[in-house]
DNA sequence: ATCCTGGTTGCTGTTGGAGTTCAACACTAT
DNA sequence: ATAGTGTTGAACTCCAACAGCAACCAGGAT
């Protein structure tokens, strides 16, 4: 797994945007967006979750996955787990291969 | 479900403790406490994930279920999302119905 | 050699809004 | 009347999340 800033490195290259570029789209310096890719930023460890979808929107990426490497939970996880908190306890307490056995009876069920 | 202010209100009368005493105990001003159990905040909906955790402590109640009715995912769940998001994307994805059906499987299983 | 274009980083500055307190008031009950 | 408790609008503090300059480096084109 990739860090944020990785990600959002190689998803602003693959769309051959210059920082200043993205920058403009995602309506932030483009000094901060050097300090995201490399990781320097003062105190936050990540940017705001606005920032992060705004960034998404202009690289078209996924921005659950962005959302995700930044340790922020996406809106529709969060609210099912709000919603089932039974079973999202349930389903955090499992280890690794138990959580794997579950995909697969999903994938044939 | 009970609204957060609601349940914070009936736990600490359990308790037989004052907005004061409670307060003191939560190292924040009694006015706060009588805020969060009316939801009288102006701009944040909810006090601090750091606050609800002393209020509980103090209220010997259960963090998790006090974080939840504030809409804040708890800390095992929220990293748990993060190591395996794949599989958490997956079950957000889930009706109430599989989600049920997935428990019973791990009740046997 | 000089000039773009792009990137990095230290530093100082700004600001919206979350979090909290203050002041004043109201209601009991004793 | 006063002691204890709760409510509420206004005001305050504080800092995360940026802005943005300045100086510097690397590589490529002219």
């Amino acid at each position: 797994m990739p860090t944020f800033g990785q990600r959002l490195r190689d998803l602003r290259k693959a769309k051959g945007l210059s920082q200043r570029a993205l920058g403009d789209m995602a309506g932030v310096n483009f000094t901060y967006i050097s300090k995201i890719e490399n990781e320097k930023l003062d105190f936050a460890q990540f940017p705001s979750e606005q920032l992060i979808r705004s960034m998404a929107a202009a690289l078209e990426a996924d921005v659950d996955e962005l959302l995700l490497l930044a340790q922020k939970i996406p809106e529709p996880i969060k609210r099912r787990v709000i919603e089932r908190p039974d079973a999202f306890r349930k389903f955090a307490s499992l280890d690794d291969e138990t959580i794997n056995k579950l995909l697969e009876d999903l994938e044939d069920g």
